[in-house]
DNA sequence: CCTTGACCTTTCAGTAACTGGAAGGTATAT
DNA sequence: ATATACCTTCCAGTTACTGAAAGGTCAAGG
């Protein structure tokens, strides 16, 4: 099959495909006689490994590991399943600052909304509330 | 002062307030003969709303958008309020995308676990689980 | 035969916001 | 004389693509 089709079946566009084959992600497929890539079916097992890791928002790095196993012929699964703790960890971690930040956003807009729009930096204009404050360091 | 000190003064990296000197975030400090960057204490201004700003996430064009407001003598309260609500919305709804891919990882983990984990590549490893699959289109 | 349109190819450049490193100048203390 | 702690510039690399340019291929229609 052609790259169009391969990318329906994978779920990836034709240019993200040819991407991961110059990064060596994906091997590069036989070739018609025109120069066309041309696909299988096994081709589109890997790819769509690829693309549903990409998808949990698994680095590419960490798909080429996997991916690096399988070849050696020792199961990712292990691995597989640390990344994916590792990962669900790291995205709660994550949720927790953007709630922090959200509130402080929420926060800092209802403040100033009270002041005047028109300052142009005054202390009662919401682009002071914004300002970095000097780092307090020790002495 | 020194860079070394401005960057303490607004808690950025010196690196960092080269780069923002370059792109045109930062103006051009005096230099002193032997070639140093000297700065004062308006120019710690400035650059503590530029830090404040990425502390809360807005970009570099948006932090550059309010800064051309301020030079031209145009109040930027509105801008920034309307900043910080838009801001505060797209950080909701990406803790709202980043729930659904925690649980599903939290999910495909939970079930893979009950899997060997020798296997290469079979129905009952967890590597099966990640594939994408083909897209569910019309026809 | 010619054209149109949908495919396909390659390569280069750009994105966001830095960060690291190389190579070297300067100032102060020992 | 040298060690150190500053400072300078510039180039390259990071992540994962995406857009655009410039052009080749193929089937259908007139």
């Amino acid at each position: 099959m052609q790259i169009k089709e391969f990318s329906q079946q994978t779920n990836l566009p034709a240019k993200t495909i040819r991407y991961y084959e110059k990064i060596g992600l994906l091997p590069p497929p036989r070739r018609r006689e025109n120069g066309y890539r041309d696909y299988d079916a096994s081709d589109v097992e890997r790819a769509r490994l690829v693309a549903g890791a990409r998808r949990l928002d698994f680095s590419l790095d960490d798909i080429q590991e996997i991916l690096d196993l399988r070849e050696r012929q020792i199961a990712p699964c292990r691995v597989v399943l640390d990344l994916l703790e590792e990962k669900a960890n790291e995205i709660s971690q994550r949720i927790v600052e953007l709630q922090r930040m959200e509130t402080e956003l929420r926060n800092l807009r209802r403040l100033g909304e009270t002041f005047p729009t028109d300052d142009i930096d005054g202390k009662n204009c919401v682009c002071h509330l914004v300002r970095e404050q000097a780092r307090p360091h020790a002495a």
